[in-house]
DNA sequence: TTAAATGCAAACTGTTTGCAAGTGC
DNA sequence: GCACTTGCAAACAGTTTGCATTTAA
């Protein structure tokens, strides 16, 4: 049962991800943390970022192809990609949280503990642009 | 502007998936349909599945961590996913989808062209057992 | 003092790609 | 015959891991 150490280099990659809120993946922490410990390793980055959310304190995306991303949000919300400049947005309409939350309830092949939906298409930026 | 050929491979790739509805990944294709034609390589399988799956001939499913799995069904539908025996299961109620259509039109921040919801669990199967 | 965390590099997994040979039309 | 497709192997991206060293408690 490992006792959790304080680390400067954990505490920045979590100061770091509060501060943002378009979902950076582990790479792009690394390249931000670096400029506070240049010689952070990107396995340290990982091994944090892993650790961190699996206690819970960050959520890890998965859903978006290519490398995960990360968020400092934990609360359950959903994500929006824009699949032509692949920002991701947080859709944060509670209304979808209640829709999801619904649909949980109501399905019977097994208990539910946790959801994950993405919506994907053009945001209002680029739909701006054409 | 490629005009597709036939290819015995991509048929044999499109009918085992057709026989499934457990949402194999690119390996378990491979292992497949190399019963029928032993030296169809992994690249070709996976050459395949993203191209039928561009052409929206099959449904590519990235949420489940690990590799991506590969559906037949391109109706949308909902997936859960059981976190203990990984199974992934078809969410047939079309109660979700009306839900995920509504969630779609009230978003504000882009135009939504296609959703993914993922759930997680335990299965009914796994639940029994306990 | 010692268990946890780090930096570094090598290993690993899943996927893509270049190329010469094969095949559908 | 020409373009699409294949098999093979090498390359690639993202992530994890082993190990000697450093650091928090």
């Amino acid at each position: 049962m490992a006792a959790m150490k304080f680390s400067r280099q954990r505490e920045s990659i979590k100061e770091f991800l509060r501060g943002r809120t378009d979902h950076p993946t582990a790479d792009t922490v690394y390249e931000n943390v670096k400029l506070i410990y240049p010689k952070i390793s990107l396995g340290t980055v990982y091994r944090n970022l892993s650790l961190l959310s699996d206690i819970g304190e960050i959520q890890k995306l998965a859903s978006f192809g290519g490398s995960d991303r990360f968020d400092a949000r934990i609360d359950p919300h959903c994500h929006f990609m824009c699949t032509r400049c692949g920002r991701v947005l947080d859709m944060d309409e509670e209304h979808f949280d209640k829709l999801m939350a619904e649909a949980a309830i109501h399905f019977t092949g097994g208990e539910i503990t946790h959801y994950n939906a993405s919506f994907y298409g053009i945001c209002k930026d680029c739909k701006g642009k054409e």
